[in-house]
DNA sequence: GTGGACATGTAAGTTGTTACATGATTGC
DNA sequence: GCAATCATGTAACAACTTACATGTCCAC
């Protein structure tokens, strides 16, 4: 049940100082897109049936500069819902369809010098990454935020860190093999 | 377009040794199950598509022992299309959802007793998928197997040994430091 | 006679994305 | 007047999974 996790990813929001489907998406965007992912067509219906389950309650809201937004909050029973979401067991390891590995897969298909060429860029685009969670630990540690928030979002980010970086490597050590054959 | 590349892992596999809907089932479970997964409500329409497009060509074969089956032969045409697609360079980086890095986002929402035991038991799983990898790794160099295909297999295996080493030691270093809390 | 490997297929459901529609307010 | 940010929402589509239906042949 993926969707149940998507759920407990909008609940949890609401508990970090998001309280509508707009602050909900960058938040999203910004911090937990490495590992969770969610559009409008997703988040809209999930904070209604929310409200619908009793784990969330929405009073409108108009502001002096801006649009009106709804303000979502979670309640005791989303708590609780919360807790017991958290306290579940993982079931089983998650897989990512990685389209750089299926490719290499069937490379003897194809010269060398463009399958290195496709390493290379994929290297690029890791450090990239590398270099983004690197400077959204920073703002962290330089930023407000109590430091129970932080301990976990900085934890989450070193997995991040840590999977990447050896993906990095990968990159090098693959490069140098096949230029040596 | 997520379907293409499955598309052209389907394609790639009439390449290797794989001839019917069954045996490519049997392959991907078994050597591309880490970074690729597919399920028979795919497989089955797609090879038909297959033929639609001029990729492969079918034919209805009898065994003996064992029920008919329909055999799967790539084309020119198909060969051709599977150059091109992996010349085709790789547009951005997947990401996967993970539910442990979900739960641990909201993590101060309880004991870290209960943190560390979900660390722990997925630390557990990432140990037993790395074995897996070395007996496949094992299995490959005991196995006949052209070296050109070999080649490329084990490259794909080191990317999911680098990467599951990794999360392994992240899995250490974040018990260490809640224990420490 | 039953369980397991071999073999093919589909219908319904789940999950999620994309594109669109709408609109307030601010600053240039 | 136009772009940007803030804000909510949905309909259509895409991709994939699950469960089911069906059947052969072999070995125990």
């Amino acid at each position: 049940m993926t969707k149940e996790n998507t759920q407990f990813a909008i609940l949890g929001l609401l508990t970090s100082g998001c309280n509508t489907g707009y602050s909900i998406k960058q938040m999203m965007d910004g911090s937990l897109t490495h590992f969770w992912k969610i559009s409008y067509g997703q988040i809209y219906p999930i904070l209604k049936g929310l409200v619908d389950q009793g784990y969330a309650s929405v009073r409108e809201t108009s502001q002096e500069g801006k649009p009106d937004k709804k303000e979502y909050q979670i309640t005791d029973m989303g708590r609780d819902a919360l807790r017991k979401w958290l306290e579940h067991p993982i079931k089983e390891l998650e897989t990512t369809k990685n389209e750089l590995l299926l490719k290499l897969f069937f490379s003897r298909h194809q010269e060398s010098q463009v399958t290195i060429r496709h390493i290379l860029q994929y290297q690029q685009k890791l450090e990239d990454r590398y270099h983004t969670y690197h400077t959204i630990k920073n703002n962290i540690s330089a930023r407000h935020m109590s430091q129970a928030d932080a301990l976990y979002w900085i934890i989450t980010l070193d997995y991040g860190l840590a999977t990447t970086k050896a993906a990095i490597g990968w990159c090098g050590e693959t490069i140098s093999k096949l230029k040596g054959e």
